[in-house]
DNA sequence: AATTCGGGGTT
DNA sequence: AACCCAGAATT
């Protein structure tokens, strides 16, 4: 093992906080290992979202699926459900489709190669080389952003991302050692994300502060470069929130693939850049509809929203579960099995606004 | 290589 | 506002 490996694992001992799905150093040593299903959870739902947002999501699966085999066998509506709010829902139906070739394809328990990992629905190089190197003991090299940032700072490398993002893996992987590869994987990770943090880095009580190329040369703050990105355009369009006297709504499931995908919405119109003619409005059904004073504002990856809200009063029809909408459909969902937490943000957010709004009638 | 995917916290 | 986040899939 290198001198500088070795280092980190040594910091990584007297520091780490153990997050609340992993065993940590003291319970390796116990010869306890981590359940890959419980690694592969957290590791997914973990991606492009930080520990806070991602802890109660975590506890909620956890409780309602203890293991694989309960999420393979969970509705689809049910997980989405679940999900909704944490975002990047193609996580969540790659999910379901990962848990159910493990257990259809692979008796249930996760490959434990970084190469068979790879193969499942949902699980990239990043997310392959994490559960190999955590749950299995492999000498995986895990590279996320914060690998990505402590690497070209400690090699001082001022090529852009994503262009260098090749090059900071081979830096990686070079300082990865067979000993321990999975507390050395949380190690750089627990690094970028405690001292070598994007701006104004930690750097005076950092265990790689001597050996830090970009440290000597002072341009750590401002690595690692990347490709600029284009400005957020702006859309709008409308939704319609139909209400029954006894309190059901009419709900849809928006079909599987693009923006939302499989998430429980409100129908609408598709959304314009605001350059662009108008969608033309086409309400659900006829009624007497009404505009909330008020608009749903959002911004997601990379356009920002402004819903305008329509609500009216419908009549009463038979019910149906929210999580047996299939994509692609609509229905009225009763009161009682309504619950404004099955929705994506956006659409909970015009839930609130309409909400107000018959509340003031 | 570039784009499409959410949402919230930090600066 | 811009940037960031234990990225993956698609084009």
């Amino acid at each position: 093992m290198s001198l500088l490996s070795a280092s980190l694992l040594d910091w990584y001992d007297r520091h780490a906080r153990v997050m609340p799905w992993r065993t940590g150093p003291q319970a390796r040593r116990d010869g306890t290992r981590p359940d890959p299903y419980r690694v592969w959870l957290s590791e997914v739902m973990l991606q492009q979202t930080t520990v806070a947002a991602v802890r109660d999501y975590f506890a909620r699966f956890t409780t309602l699926w203890p293991t694989v085999a309960d999420l393979a066998a969970a509705e689809d509506g049910a997980v989405m459900a679940e999900w909704a709010g944490l975002g990047y829902y193609a996580r969540a139906r790659n999910l379901l489709k990962c848990a159910r070739a493990v257990v259809a394809d692979h008796g249930g328990a996760f490959p434990d190669t970084r190469e068979g990992l790879l193969s499942l629905p949902g699980i990239g190089p990043y997310t392959a080389s994490a559960i190999a190197a955590i749950a299995f003991d492999r000498a995986e090299t895990v590279v996320d952003g914060n690998v990505e940032r402590v690497m070209a700072r400690l090699h001082d490398v001022h090529r852009p991302l994503p262009a260098a993002k090749r090059e900071l893996t081979a830096l990686a992987a070079a300082l990865t050692p067979a000993a321990r590869p999975g507390d050395y994987a949380q190690a750089v990770m627990d690094l970028g994300a405690t001292i070598c943090t994007p701006r104004s880095p930690a750097c005076g009580i950092c265990p790689w502060r001597a050996p830090c190329a970009a440290r000597a040369a002072g341009t750590a703050p401002e690595l690692p470069k990347k490709t600029p990105k284009k400005a957020k355009p702006t859309r709008h369009g409308i939704v319609y929130l139909a209400r029954t006297p006894s309190g059901g709504w009419l709900l849809e499931r928006r079909p599987d693939k693009g923006l939302l995908g499989g998430t429980l919405g409100w129908p609408g119109t598709g959304w314009a850049d605001l350059a662009e003619p108008l969608p033309d409005p086409e309400p659900p059904l006829d009624a007497d509809w009404r505009q909330v004073p008020a608009e749903a504002l959002h911004t997601f990856t990379h356009f920002h929203l402004r819903l305008t809200i329509m609500v009216a009063e419908v009549p009463d029809v038979s019910g149906t579960p929210p999580a047996r909408i299939p994509p692609g459909d609509r229905a009225v969902v009763p009161r009682d099995l309504f619950r404004p937490s099955d929705l994506p943000t956006l659409m909970r957010k015009a839930f609130d606004l309409a909400q107000g709004a018959f509340d003031n009638v």
